[in-house]
Formats: structure tokens, sequence, C-alpha cells
DNA sequence: ACTGTAACGCACAGTACTTGGCATTAAGTC
DNA sequence: GACTTAATGCCAAGTACTGTGCGTTACAGT
């Protein structure tokens, strides 16, 4: 999925229907058992595919689980943009918790939070690209920094730890603290 | 270490110094590999254990880190309570930072991460109770939810998935925020 | 000290994961 | 449609993890 140089991929036909295969597994998997609980002859054996194919695309679980939890958000779905911030935001935040209200997002999130720490893997960098977007939007009233820690955060540490609390957070409270700041 | 009823545990002499051997080896090998490169084996070998030892205790590494991650920060500890509960509460966020700043206990929670969302499995509760005990301290300034989503949640998320700004939480800004809503 | 037994170490068997060579299939390009 | 070769499937060997039975050690209570 990252971006590479070198020889021409193949990215359709078969080599297409091997990747939905195995994301499929993988989910159901982690939905069932967490992501520590995933093995790659396990993933390749319910998706019909030879564990060689798996070993050979990503390496090792860890790899795998981090890279599809990483793009399970299509980056590229488009934000809401009416012109009223504080609406957008909130659709935002909104859309975040009811993608981590779905347990295997939430599992694949997880799996991505024991990856994390690491250069390089990181399943949240596309929401904070998004969180800076939005900073930008409300000229210095508030940072991407203030977007994460008052509202992405809140939300993600209820879809980590406590994920059946997570459709409780108060979004609005989120965000209209954060657009009134008297800072 | 959960408490449990039956015969009588024996804690100390040579069992003692089995499980701080068990530590020591599995802080240092998620320090180098993080939580999911741990296998009973690596931690029996290094911590100069039998490994059957610890299959016995735990039965998984899962169960074993998440154990592990949950008494780290000792909950007997004691926590600030000079009467300031601004200043309270600001020491112990601080408390939290140092604790997480510390890369082992950071992977640690991880891997504690890794593990949670299923019931009996949250290395965050003594956490949790602790953000309680503040919130009765405040009235009906806050709650205990209100404590975890502006303090701890921002910290957590920082631990977690950008450890290297750990530092920069803001934690008078939170603490603040916190104590003069005007809600 | 003496006793009961929890906890440990050892050894072995069973199971599962990992890796690479080789043949086959089919995606992408012209 | 023909060609190049990326990607997959198959297989087999090597390695590592998992789990248990049994004897030994030594903690805890008397």
């Amino acid at each position: 999925m990252v971006a590479e140089s070198g020889p021409r991929r193949r990215t359709g036909g078969r080599s297409a229907v091997v990747l939905t295969s195995i994301r499929k597994a993988v989910e159901e998997l982690i939905t069932e058992g967490g992501s520590e609980a995933i093995t790659i002859p396990m993933v390749a054996e319910r998706a019909g595919v030879n564990h060689s194919s798996i070993y050979r695309r990503w390496g090792d679980a860890r790899t795998m689980i981090n890279d599809l939890a990483t793009y399970r958000l299509d980056p590229e779905r488009g934000l809401p943009d009416t012109g009223d911030l504080r609406a957008d935001l909130t659709a935002w935040a909104q859309e975040l918790i009811g993608h981590y209200s779905i347990p295997v997002n939430a599992a694949l999130l997880r799996g991505g939070a024991a990856a994390a720490g690491e250069r390089e893997s990181d399943c949240l960098r596309d929401r904070r690209a998004e969180a800076a977007g939005f900073a930008a939007r409300s000229g210095s009233t508030f940072s991407g920094d203030d977007v994460i820690d008052r509202v992405v955060a809140p939300i993600i540490y209820r879809a980590v730890f406590l994920p059946w609390t997570l459709t409780e957070a108060d979004v609005h409270t989120y965000v209209d603290e954060l657009c009134d700041r008297s800072a």
C-alpha cells in the first residue's frame, strides 16, 4: 500500500481478489479474537489463499494488520465542508464514532496501537492530517493539536479501552469547548 | 496478581525472585521489539526461568503482558491530596506523563491496548478509579468521565500513538479547562 | 524443626509457524 | 493476440512454540 518505485505492480484481477479475501478474513478473525490471536496460516485458510502469498506480501502478521488498519477509512473519502466549521467538526467527530463503533474497526485500531510508537507505524496519521485541516480553517482559534487533545483523543481512548461507552462520548461538548476557548 | 480465593499463595522467596526476573525480561523485550514480538520461550530464556513456570502462571503471552501492564503503577501508591484540587489534579496528570514518558511503560500500555476491549482486560482501570476519586472531591463541577475525556485521554493518546510529543501535553490547560467549565 | 503442598525445573511429545525452491497462472503492455 | 514477468499456488524441510506428566525444591503455617 505504501507507494513504491520499481517494477510495475499488478493491482487488479486475481491480486485484487486475493487482497479482498485476505482483508475479509482478517476482519472476521480480529473481530472474533482480537489482533494478537491472528496468525498468517489462519488468515490464509479462511481467505482460501495460500499462506506463502501472505508471507511474501507482508512478511508478518503485525505488519499486515497495521497496513490493513491504516487504510480502513479511505483518506480520499472527502471531509464535511459546509462553511460552518463547528457543524463540520461535529459531523467529522460523529463519523469517527460511527466508524469505531463497529467492532472490527475498533479491533483494528487496537492492533494499530500495539504496533504504534515506531516511526512509520501509525494508523491514525490520516486522522491527524484531517484535524490539521480543520485547524487551518479556524484561523488561529485552535491548532491541530487542540483538535487531537479535545476531540480525537477522547474518542480514540474510548474506542480502545472502553468501546461500550463510545456512543456516550459527548461530541457537541467537545466541539463547543474547542471552538469557544477564551484563550 | 488478581486476588483469588482458594489455597494459600506463595508470594515470597523463590516465587518472588522468579516473578521479578520475568517482569524484568518482559520489560526489556517489550522495549526492544514491542508487545507483539514477545513469546513465552523468549521471556523464559532471558529471565533464566523454565518456560513451563510461565505457561502455568499465565497461560499465554497476552494475559501475561496485560497483567504486568495493569500493575505497573502501584494502585496503593497514594494520590496527591493537599486540599487544592486543581494542584492535585495537575500533579497527578504530571505523574502520568512522567510514567508514560519511560519507553517501557508506554510499550506496556500498547500491549494493554492490544488486549483491551474485552471485559476484565483493562490495564487502565485503576487510573479511572483515581479519576473518579478526584471527581468526587469536586462536588458536581465535573465527573469522572470528564476527567477521562479532558485529561487522561490526551495523555494516553499521545503515549500510545505519539510518544515523542508526550512531554508537550499541556497539563495546566487541560486541568484549567476542566475546573473552569461554565457548565 | 516438621509437614503439606504450591511452585518450580526438566524432558518429551505434539502442534503450529516460517521459509524457500519450483511450477503455474494471469495482469499489464505493446 | 503475443509477450514479459509479477503474483500466486504447491510442497517440503526446518524451526519454534505449546502443553503435560513427573520428580524436586522450598514457602507458609504449626
